[in-house]
DNA sequence: TGCCCAGTTTGACTTTTGTCGAGAGCCGTG
DNA sequence: CACGGCTCTCGACAAAAGTCAAACTGGGCA
């Protein structure tokens, strides 16, 4: 009878199940199709974003930690993930947790800009979908060369793929060999557009790395170990968007950074929400750096890593008084 | 064991099943309760807000009716509602649609103008709910005195309770004995300050009332049919929010319309957003004098009235060329 | 034309979910 | 302190939803 299930189809289906509240089987005879087409139907229905899901992530913030947070390092909002007892997988827990964060910070027509990493990737891949057809997401940095597992433009698109938003991707490298060059292509004009774009966003997601032999930088080879090191005893305290940060959240005077194509931080700090998301506790370090910068100012972490900040942040103010 | 549930433990299990896709029982574990419980706790968290299920209603307006409909009346967004075969009940039908597209246009830390009736009622009462404590929801008009089934605070701390969002009532009657005494009670403060915060509404719902003995001026004794046919061949189009207004979309200078406490039409003209729902296909001729008169931009109707609007349209322009 | 393929549909089966009445803890009251 | 009234909880059953292999469909291709 039909070939194409019409787009229509599915969400006539989804319209009588989930917004008048009939049976399958009622729905099936109201369309003349079998219940087991409509269930079909109503999954499709749920991937394509057509129904949307969402859960309230309001448990996470009522924490007092959270609270307390919020307050000593002056962010607009924190989520904390529980970490105790029986939880699988802490860390998926973080990413579903950001990725229901992240769908509750975005509105319609907004811009959304997005860096790359192992985290920010677990995020889309956990991410549910929705439909959100006036919405932009644009790639922060530019790109690695090498294959690699979470390249930017693949976190970029999977983003954009799941809320149904159109993908912004940035054709350029992420590093390049020289200073020279890479200063050459910031000024070409795409390049130069794509990145002055990047303030306008509304809405801003990364993670931030850590500055060692672990870090994506020395394994897709833009760094060197040694290099590392190096940058390390320079005052390398974290990498936003592919760029090194000291302790203090600003551009390290580095010749790389100088290599590198990216958002500027200024540019960062421009968009008015700036989620941050951290699995790893050993990425203690680096996620102070990034809010001494203010590159955060909204913040999901696991239990163990809150309650490190906390310490931390009440050390600091008492050794000032 | 316990005696509260815990708004916690509904939360808790909410998250675990919808945006971990655990199964029930394996809730029920990870919780240390029974599986019954559990489908409890996720009924209830659907029925506060605490999980979001909505169904997008784009299928609705990517009818050619619709689109042929915005660009002939100007309007911002026409949904239409099927009436053909084997639907049950169009007027339910429109209310659940128009529930659907309410919800969709509210945004967080919104205020949102309600007025009354028979329709407003109806959406409130099929609208699911949602989880949204920045969204106040003020009244646009005075209440009716006689103890009526579909009074305006009824409509608005209703909707005020679906979103969990903050209801601001308005307590003075919609309709007084002499105009000096509305003039009075208009110029006291609360009130004053009321109706001028109509105009900073982000959003308003309403429908239209026709100007006829079946009226509900004339039902709740604001009106008598006498005075409804007089106020008639006066010009008299329709109602909205308890005012009369001509084939224009004007206020009609008559004595009624002097005695009553309501939200200046300019106030509503102001709102960013004026969603209007109809479901009686007898009030074509009051809802061309709201569209008329730029009460409308968002508009939800039955297929037959959009083809009627459409033909009037038509019929117009013809005229005009 | 006839065959194959990719995608859709279906009936039958299994798993998951909703619901109901009974039981149990809590509290104010007589 | 015994008593309903109240709400929460659980086990068991009934209802609904998910799944899978097999049948089917229409179109492209040799």
């Amino acid at each position: 009878m039909a070939i194409r299930p019409a787009e229509q189809l599915i969400h006539k289906a989804a319209w009588l199940y989930y917004a008048h509240g009939l049976r399958q089987d009622q729905v099936a005879s109201q369309l003349n199709i079998s219940r087991a087409s409509v269930a079909m139907y109503l999954r499709k229905a749920r991937e394509t974003g057509i129904v949307n899901i969402s859960t309230s992530t309001q448990l996470f913030t009522d924490d007092v930690l959270a609270r307390k947070l919020e307050d000593a390092l002056s962010l607009d909002a924190v989520w904390i993930a529980p970490e105790n007892d029986h939880i699988a997988d802490p860390s998926t827990e973080i990413a579903v947790l950001a990725a229901s964060v992240f769908l509750e910070l975005v509105k319609k027509g907004d811009r959304i800009g997005v860096a790359w990493g192992r985290t920010v990737y677990m995020i889309a891949d956990v991410m549910s979908y929705a439909d959100l057809q006036d919405v932009t997401v644009v790639q922060l940095c530019g790109n690695l060369g090498a294959p690699y597992s979470y390249r930017p433009d693949q976190c970029t698109m999977e983003i954009a793929r799941r809320l149904n938003a159109k993908g912004l991707n940035f054709y350029a490298p992420l590093v390049l060999s020289t200073e020279e060059l890479a200063r050459a292509l910031r000024a070409e004009p795409v390049i130069r557009e794509q990145l002055s774009g990047v303030s306008e966003c509304d809405l801003a997601l990364y993670s931030v790395g850590a500055v060692d032999a672990d870090s994506h930088l020395v394994k897709c080879g833009a760094l060197t170990p040694n290099e590392m090191a190096d940058l390390r005893s320079q005052g390398a305290a974290g990498v936003i968007a592919g760029q090194i940060i000291d302790a203090e959240g600003k551009v390290l005077g580095c010749g790389y950074n100088r290599r590198v194509i990216s958002a500027e931080l200024a540019s960062l700090r421009a968009i008015a929400r700036r989620l941050v998301v951290v699995q790893e506790d050993s990425k203690f370090e680096p996620l102070l750096a990034a809010i001494a910068g203010g590159l955060c100012t909204h913040l999901v972490v696991g239990a163990h890593m809150a309650q490190r900040l906390l310490d931390h942040a009440a050390a600091t103010t008492e050794k000032a008084s």
